[in-house]
DNA sequence: CTCACACCTCAACAAAGGTTGAGGTCAAAT
DNA sequence: ATTTGACCTCAACCTTTGTTGAGGTGTGAG
């Protein structure tokens, strides 16, 4: 099987995939999103440097998560472009990124409570039930474009082929 | 403006939207999906009974934590069809629904633990890292229709018109 | 040099979770 | 009786996160 010539630090996308779990077209979608990038071979093949695998890594443990990929772009928009990432760049995206994972956790949590005191303790009350009274600050932002809300992500079903 | 008449226990479409803070279109597509129901009126306008407000708070609630819709019916599914759902009914539910959540926070809590253990510490160690191993199981599905893996919720900027 | 496999681009399709709009009806206040 | 805002259906469109396929090229082993 004819593998593609590669320095050392050089993967094909092919390479990648087989290495991170996360298919061809996948790879390629997050290249042409900008949340990894590559050089071309004299032959217009892509060719990665080694720490796009842990770009990636980072990318789909986030998406099992459920962030979604613009949030984690910008996340990765954290490390230097110029440069490969060090261990301390990482560091830093990684702090901020346990913020917001902490974020997540918390609302969670809160939904967990509420769901406790408000349904499951049996009274029913809905009246001033802090389940109901979600739409405080939120119907407020007028018609036009605005965020989907689409579902959350299942590791053990979505995968590439 | 003329209101739809309704009985002590009925409510139009638009009296659930303004009250559950989410669009008519949006109740209408819950409706078509099976999460809510309703009953109509002679002239074929919608009609709800009071307990779609909390089905559709259970549902808001579970959507901006990134539960998936399809998730959610299978769970109100454990409701009765035939009468009003009770407290007990309700109880039932919320308590198979918080071992859901309490899943979700697992897989959050672990990703955050991962996170700092793998890159946070800065050594970047990628081998064996279990960030990096996520492709254990779950490559092994085959090729075939799967669940695609849309973006998380956010309560603040996703509201109706 | 040839062959096969890996790679390229670009367009079309998929599924979730809706929104928007056209064209038409209901209902209640005047 | 009229009018006006709420409602109806249905189809088209939108975003996200990719996959699939067609048609063509690169690359390395033999």
């Amino acid at each position: 099987m004819p593998r593609a010539e590669t320095t050392f630090h050089e993967l094909t996308v092919g390479r990648v995939a087989e290495r991170s779990g996360v298919s061809v077209s996948a790879l390629h979608f997050y290249e042409a999103n900008g949340l990894i990038t590559s050089t071309r071979s004299a032959g217009n093949q892509r060719r990665y440097s080694r720490d796009t695998l842990r770009r990636v890594a980072f990318i789909r443990a986030s998406q099992r998560v459920g962030i979604p990929l613009a949030d984690i772009r910008q996340a990765l928009d954290g490390l230097p472009q110029a440069r490969t990432p060090n261990a301390e760049d990482w560091s830093r995206v990684a702090e901020r990124w346990r913020e917001r994972l902490d974020e997540n956790i918390d609302q969670l949590i809160r939904l967990r409570e509420d769901l406790a005191s408000c349904i499951g303790c049996g009274c029913l009350s809905m009246t001033a039930c802090r389940l109901t009274n979600n739409n405080d600050r939120l119907s407020s932002e007028g018609p036009g474009a605005r965020r989907l809300m689409p579902g959350t992500p299942r590791a053990d079903v979505a995968e590439q082929a």
